[in-house]
DNA sequence: AATGTTTATGATAACGATACCATATTATCA
DNA sequence: TGATAATATGGTATCGTTATCATAAACATT
């Protein structure tokens, strides 16, 4: 197979006629398209030099101008501002970044962009982001740590900047190679058995226990958890607080706990479970939003009301502006705050990249039980407005 | 201000001190960390030049290896890969892009992550590009022309392979920034002005049209739409869709759409506005699923029952897995699939890239009407499982 | 035996920017 | 006035890769 190629340059392209299986015989370019040719337009940039030479000065110079920095004359500094807009320059921001080693991109890998929880905190990260000068690439990871450690080597590869992650697993060994890398990292929403990250996260324990008590309160008894995965800490954690309140109200023989997954179908399966039982509860608590959600469903589909006939209360809430009528009680976290803070740590930790070594934080936001109808409580808030 | 400074490399980094404010003294390097200096850590990675030289190579052979392109034997491979073991080498993406021109990076700049239907198709986008190999960068607008210019700027900048874009209005500027600089884009979700563009979008007019037909197929003659913006194709053709309805069955004078916002605020506040009319409607068609929460919102703050006093409809649902009693009748379209179909669309022309001048494709996804308890009409679907 | 193809490896020059150093001019100060 | 500092500009090397070309041995083909 022999080839041939020549190139026709345009004003923004550099065309390459090539063909296949042919004899090297050489035509003149401006019959190639004429010929079968298959066309391969290819951008051609302005770069730096093409700038410089338009406008009579040094890349460099040019360099000083888009940088805005070092000294430069206003009299060049006009010049080349009209080259760059003539010229229709766009700074490479690869080359930049492969000399300064600052990519100004970070990134967000987390679970699901579809759980409000999550996606709420990634808007707070992405805004604190942005005004920081910073992009984020975001990554799902579906709970998945191959997932995690396969988008993990991919970011290190793109030298990002610093890495905000939702570890799918206590023993995430993604971190490990975060770390040998030295990029700078903070774990968000759970802790790990690391002690060389930031961590930002919220009292699992303490609203677990907090919601557990409340519908002791109401006078339950037979109150059964469904947590999410046992890898993950919330789930250990909010099993925790749950044992807590059941132990300090002498209700030891009635902890029943699940560790399940994070959604939907987890919320309902193991209610089914649950309820075809001989003793069943009076009341559920749901790990997270969607696993309560799961939970209603269910029992609704059994013909039990809630919270008439069991109550239920949720870890995390459904966001009011996508119901009219918010129905769950609930422990609420900032995740808009959350992502910020968590944000704002991680960017701190870039800046003093290489300065003495840092005292790793974990951050724990305190959270607040909402409650409304589901638990069956008093309700201290209408359908309208809240807090 | 005088400053010295001195490495020291270890394993992994360079040190480097410096100090502020002092004589030229030149002090032994290790002693340097006794002397209050401020550590200054920087990465060292090792390069693929280190890695050849490690294996007794060529760097174009450790190339070869870790692109598995051209040819190697097996021997040669072996040191190679021992070597990158040892050194913990990770290829660096920025210098590899610089040189072939692809960042294996897109962008999905749109309004707002905190929707679900763009949540859910931002999931569609990501979960594509991840199997091809892409990342993709996150960029909320919130609908501001700005900031959407702002961040297309950024992106170009950054050398992103192709842009995904749901654009803050039919004339958008920053389409303009993105054809010259002959980034492969698919405009998703809303149709411009310009013509050379591919689109992948529901089918708003029709779905308008459905859905103001069921309410007057339930005997509703004044029927309101609060619809979004008006620089948005989707607000101005659910307002057509809406009239052709309107029209079709002699309805003309009780036309009443107003252009707002895309959120619950907006909701909100017409539907108080519209209610404080004289004449008063009967139905309310929210122009979007936030919009209509906030409308459900406001009827319900004035005491009037949905839908017995006042008929809801909505454009977008909420999706099914964060309520337990889906009670919208709402038109949905598929987001994940158009995400999923925008960004196959998006790599083909990024593949295509200078193959023959493209015909662009305006792809509109069919709408479906689900009818619920908020219409009043018959209830098609209950709450536990649907389609 | 002469020729062509496949396999295997490396040398060199980019890619597009900035860091670092050098130098020249102008302003400021003792 | 001479010395120092601030302003202004450029040359060169380099960041870490890969594209391109060159070379050579091994193998196959006629």
């Amino acid at each position: 197979m022999s080839y041939l190629f020549s190139e026709y340059q345009t004003d923004r392209f550099l065309l390459t006629g090539y063909r296949i299986h042919d004899n090297m015989v050489s035509i003149p370019q401006y019959l190639m398209c004429f010929h079968g040719f298959r066309m391969k337009r290819q951008k051609i940039m302005a770069t730096i030099h093409d700038v410089a030479k338009k406008a009579g000065v040094a890349p460099i110079t040019v360099s000083r101008v888009i940088n805005d920095s070092g000294y430069v004359s206003e009299k060049l500094r006009a010049k080349v501002n009209t080259a760059i807009d003539e010229l229709g320059y766009v700074p490479n921001v690869l080359a930049r970044s492969l000399k300064t080693k600052r990519t100004n991109t970070l990134a967000l890998v987390f679970t699901d962009i579809t759980n409000p929880f999550f996606n709420i905190l990634a808007r707070g990260v992405e805004d604190t982001a942005y005004k920081a000068g910073y992009n984020v690439i975001f990554c799902n990871t579906d709970e998945s740590q191959d997932q995690e450690d396969n988008y993990i080597q991919l970011l290190l590869q793109k030298q990002v900047d610093g890495i905000l992650l939702v570890p799918a697993d206590v023993h995430s060994g993604s971190i490990d190679m975060i770390r040998k890398q030295d990029t700078p990292i903070v774990v968000i929403d759970r802790y790990v058995a690391h002690d060389d990250v930031d961590i930002v996260r919220g009292d699992s324990e303490g609203g677990a226990y907090q919601l557990t008590k409340h519908l002791i309160d109401l006078g339950h008894k037979r109150i059964t958890l469904l947590s999410g995965p046992e890898k993950v800490s919330t789930s250990v954690d909010r099993v925790k607080g749950y044992q807590r309140a059941m132990t300090e109200y002498a209700l030891d023989r009635y902890i029943d706990f699940h560790f399940g997954q994070y959604s939907v179908q987890s919320g309902k399966d193991f209610t089914n479970q649950v309820f075809s039982r001989e003793n069943k509860p009076t009341a559920i608590f749901g790990g997270n939003n969607l696993v309560s959600v799961g939970a209603i469903t269910a029992l609704q589909a059994m013909d039990l009301r809630v919270p008439e006939d069991v109550a239920v209360v949720s870890f995390d809430d459904i966001p009011k502006n996508l119901i009219p009528n918010p129905f769950l009680t609930a422990i609420v976290q900032p995740p808009y705050e959350m992502g910020q803070r968590a944000t704002e740590l991680l960017l701190s930790r870039i800046q003093d990249e290489g300065e003495s070594p840092p005292e790793y934080r974990d951050i724990v936001f305190p959270v607040k039980l909402i409650v409304r109808a589901s638990s069956g409580g008093n309700i201290v808030e209408n359908c309208t407005d809240e807090s």
